[in-house]
DNA sequence: GCGACAG
DNA sequence: ATCTTGTCGC
């Protein structure tokens, strides 16, 4: 897959204000619903969704991307590309650093995804414009944004005690967000827990990247994850691009 | 100036 | 993200 929209391609070498603005571009580009334009591509509920999950590894001064997609519980292909890094980790700029080696990943694979996890936030993002977005937007798929912490945005409740399994709390647009206050952006979503006092399992942040709702972004995650707290597809990219890199 | 911040 | 041993609990 390339760019549908080689405009938003991430590019290190903008000033901090020339990504912000791209950023801006790229929300009001966004598609945080489950209408489609073209509904050609989706899935008909006979058939099992294509779900990828991608993931990035670091060494010294390069970036790996992963790419794994699954349909069905069977990984049906898995690529990978690496690029320089080229600017350091900025919160709010992720995209800016990893960007660039996940779309050479893509440009890599043959199978047409139904939707692509993304690890990192998608709309819960200063922006609304977060990875996945980023991602989502300029190759015009739907991705989701799976986040391990919160990047921004106000729980609807209090997390600070462990949640039980299949819980899920609105994460709700504040101040730092450019949504109107209160906008639903995301969710904390508790895929797995402990029946355990001493030990718990933090949930994860999920959110739309593109053309898909917070609700079914959230669905979609819970239904790939299987044994452990992230889904199958990110679980593998993210132990796929660990062992590229550490060769 | 302070706080707060995906990977 | 990455650097790494022990340790907790099923």
């Amino acid at each position: 897959m390339w760019p549908v929209r080689p405009e938003f391609v991430p590019d290190p070498a903008l000033s901090r204000d020339e990504m912000e603005t791209l950023q801006h571009d790229i929300a009001a580009a966004a598609n945080f619903s489950d209408d489609s334009e073209d509904d050609s591509q989706r899935p008909t509920p006979e058939e099992a969704p294509i779900v990828a999950g991608v993931d990035q590894a670091f060494d010294d001064e390069t970036a790996t991307s992963a790419l794994v997609i699954m349909q069905s519980g069977e990984v049906i292909e898995r690529v990978h590309a690496t690029e320089p890094t080229e600017i350091p980790y900025i919160p709010g700029l992720l995209s800016f650093r990893e960007g660039g080696a996940i779309l050479s990943a893509f440009k890599e694979l043959e199978t047409e995804p139904d939707v692509v996890l993304v690890d990192g936030s998608g709309r819960i993002h200063f922006r609304e414009a977060g990875l996945a977005t980023h991602i989502g937007v300029t190759l015009d798929i739907p991705t989701v944004g799976v986040a391990k912490s919160l990047l921004c945005g106000q729980p609807r409740r209090s997390l600070s005690e462990p949640l039980p399994e299949g819980t899920r709390v609105a994460i709700e647009a504040d101040g730092d967000v450019t949504a109107p206050e209160g906008t639903v952006i995301g969710h904390a979503v508790q895929t797995r827990q402990y029946n355990s006092d001493s030990r718990y399992i933090n949930p994860l942040y999920v959110s739309p990247g593109h053309q898909v709702s917070a609700e079914t972004a959230a669905d979609i995650v819970e239904s790939q994850s299987s044994e452990y707290k992230l889904p199958e597809p990110t679980r593998l990219a993210d132990s796929y691009a660990g062992e590229l890199t550490r060769r």
